[in-house]
DNA sequence: TTGTAAGCGTTATCAT
DNA sequence: ATGATAACGCTTACAA
C-alpha cells in the first residue's frame, strides 16, 4: 500500500496537522521542522491521495472536458491546448469523447459531474442544439459548477462562452472572394452546429449583401453518410453536374475545402486558375495539398488561453465576462488568388 | 451544497447502508426499498461523490493517459479510441499531455499518481528512452499501478505492452519497393523514438539483405527545429543535392511523406514515375495530397481495444500477456507503382 | 433484509 | 509553532 500522512507524520515525529502544514506550504512551521519533514517525504516518496484531498478541500482540482471526437484534426488542437494551460494552473483535465449522438451527452455530463469537477468544458459548437430542451443539461451543469463553452454562445448564469466571430470571418472572406470578381461562389458544408450555422450567415449575409440572384442554389450540404474525402468530393462532383457554374467554393472547414480540391482534380478543373477555394481552421491540412490551402484560422490558441483565463478567475471568485468573441483571420495561400 | 447520501437515507427512511447498496446493485435489498430508494434519488437527482466512494473502494475508476502531444494526428486517434474503449468499461479517463520534454515525463508520472488512477498508459514510442535511468519512472509507477505502453516494447514486471511490428512492416514495404525495381530508397525521418528506431531498422535490414551498398549515404534525418512541412520539404531538397541519386523516400510518418512529395512537386520530379513516396500511420493526410500517399496501417484502433482489453484482465486480477503484437499492413495508394 | 459503526486519508478548527 | 480531533461522503464487515 501507498504510504498516508501518518506514516510520514510517525517517521518524521510530528503530527498529521504539521505534516499537512508542510505539504500545503503553511508559514507556520518552523523551518527545521520544515525540512524534517520534507526529507522523509522525499526519502519515501510519498504523495499524497488526491481522493483524501478533495474531500478536505472539496475540489478535486479536475476540469472535465468534454468533446465530440478528440481525434477530429480540430477538436484535438482544442483540446491539447485546454490541457496544456490547465496544466500550468494546477488542474487535470478529465477527458470525455462523447460522440455526435445527442442522447449521450446528457449521460456523459451527469457522469462526469460524478467526479466532482470544478467545472466543465464543452469543446466544440456541437453541444449547442437549436431546441431548448436540447440544452437543458447545460443549464442541469450550471447549476452545480461553472460551464465553459468553446466556439459557441449559449447565455445563462454561471456558463462563459469564448468564440471566434464565424459569422463575420466568413462574411468578410466571402465579400473578399466576391470583390475580386469571382461572384458566383458555391458554399459548402456537412452539418450544421452552432458555428456551422453562423459561418452559412456570413456567406449568405455576404452574397445578399451583393444581391447575388443564385447562391442559394450552391449551397451544397454533404449529407451525414459521406465521411471520407473521397465520398464528399463525389458528392460535390454530383452536385456541381446540376448546379449553376461557380468559380469559387467556400467550405465550412478544411476538410471539406481539401475534398473541394479533389473533385476540382478528378474533372480537370485547375486551381485558383478556373476555381478557386478557401478553407477554415488553418489546420495542417492547408499545408499537404497542392497548391495548399487558403484559410480563415479561428485563433484557437489564443481561445483556449482566454477561457482558462475565464475559468480561472470564475473559480477564485471574480466576476468574468460572460461571453469573449476573438475574429478570425484569412491566411492567404495558393488556392485562392486575391 | 451536493446531496449526500446522508440526505437520501433521510428521506428515503432508511439507513445509509441501505442507500449504498441500492446504489452498488447488492442482491440483498428488497425490491420495494430499492424502488423507494431509487425513486428518492431520481426525484432528488442525486449523484454520489466519486472521491469518497474512492476512499472507500480504493479506486477512482479512473485511467491516467499520458501523451506527449494530443494533438498530433496519430496520438490524437489513439486517445480518442483508448477513451471511448475504457468508458465502454465503466472508466474515466485523465488525460495528460507532457510534451516531449524527457524532465517532464517523470513529473506528470508522479502527480498522476498521485490522483490515485488505477492504471497509466503511456501513448506513444516517445515514452521509452534508451538508457536505463531515463525509463527509471516507468519502473516506480509499476510498483504502484499497472503500466500499459501503446506502441513501443519495455519488459518490466507490471508493464504490458501493445505494439505493431514497425520493423517488419518497414522491412516488408522496403523490400516490396526494392523488388519492384526501386532500388535507391532514401529513408527520411525525425526522432528515433523506440518505433522510430525500430522502422529505420527494419529499413536498413531489407537493404542490407538485398546487399545495397549507398543506402547509409540515403537516410536523410531532419533536424528538430524543421517543425513545418515546408521546412522539411526544403531540408530535404538540400539534401537531395548532395546525395546519392535516388527513385523512392520511404517516410517514418505520413506527415514526413507529405514533405517529400512537396520537395518533389517544387523540384518538378513526378511521382510516381520519376519517384516513389510511402509513409507510415495511414492517416487522413494520406487523402489530402495529390497523388494520395501509399502508406503502412499500423492498426491502431485493433491496438487500442487489445490494450484496454488486457488492462482490464490485469486490474481484474487476470494473468495477462505482457508483451501483444500486432502487424502492420501496407495500404497501396497513387504515390507508388508497385 | 436492514442497521450500526469502523475505516479510508486528507483538511481545518480548535486548543495548547 | 504544534497537536488533537472533528469533519468530508462513502463502503463494508459485523450485528441484529
Amino acid at each position: 500500500m501507498s504510504l498516508t500522512i501518518y506514516d510520514i507524520s510517525k517517521k518524521a515525529e510530528v503530527s498529521i496537522a504539521t505534516v499537512s502544514r508542510v505539504l500545503n506550504g503553511s508559514p507556520k512551521v518552523k523551518e527545521a521542522t520544515r525540512k524534517k519533514v520534507m526529507d522523509i517525504i522525499d526519502e519515501y516518496g510519498y504523495t499524497p491521495n488526491s481522493s483524501a484531498r478533495a474531500m478536505g478541500l472539496k475540489s478535486m482540482k479536475t476540469i472535465g472536458i468534454m468533446c465530440a471526437d478528440s481525434s477530429d484534426i480540430f477538436l484535438a488542437k482544442a483540446v491539447y491546448y485546454l490541457e496544456q494551460n490547465l496544466q500550468a494552473h494546477g488542474y487535470e483535465s478529465l477527458l470525455c469523447c462523447t460522440g455526435y449522438n445527442a442522447d449521450s451527452k446528457k449521460n456523459y455530463a451527469s457522469l462526469i459531474l460524478s467526479k466532482k469537477v470544478d467545472a466543465i468544458i464543452l469543446v466544440g459548437s456541437h453541444f449547442i442544439g437549436s431546441s431548448e430542451e436540447e440544452n437543458q443539461y447545460i443549464i442541469d451543469c450550471s447549476a452545480k459548477v461553472p460551464v465553459m463553452i468553446l466556439n459557441a454562445s449559449f447565455r445563462h448564469d454561471n456558463v462563459y462562452c469564448i468564440l471566434c466571430d464565424d459569422m463575420n470571418a466568413m462574411y468578410r472572406a466571402t465579400t473578399e472572394m466576391y470583390e475580386s470578381g469571382i461572384t458566383d461562389i458555391l458554399y459548402f458544408y456537412d452539418v450544421l452546429s452552432y458555428s456551422g450555422r453562423k459561418k452559412l450567415d456570413g456567406f449568405r449575409m455576404a452574397m445578399q449583401s451583393h444581391h447575388s440572384k443564385k447562391h442559394e442554389e450552391l449551397i451544397c450540404q454533404v449529407p451525414a453518410d459521406c465521411r471520407s474525402i473521397d465520398a464528399m468530393a463525389d458528392y460535390l462532383g454530383k452536385f456541381a453536374a446540376k448546379a449553376p457554374k461557380f468559380g469559387g467554393i467556400i467550405a465550412a472547414d478544411d476538410q471539406l475545402a481539401i475534398a473541394a480540391i479533389k473533385y476540382a482534380q478528378k474533372n480537370g478543373i485547375s486551381i485558383p486558375d478556373e476555381l478557386q477555394v478557401l478553407g477554415y481552421n488553418n489546420s495542417i491540412l492547408t499545408h499537404c495539398c497542392t497548391p495548399e490551402l487558403t484559410s480563415i484560422d479561428s485563433q484557437l490558441e489564443t481561445q483556449t488561453r482566454a477561457l482558462v483565463k475565464t475559468l480561472i478567475g470564475v473559480l477564485s471568485g471574480q466576476e468574468m465576462p460572460q461571453k469573449t468573441v476573438f475574429s478570425g483571420s484569412l491566411i492567404k495561400r495558393s488556392t485562392t488568388n486575391f
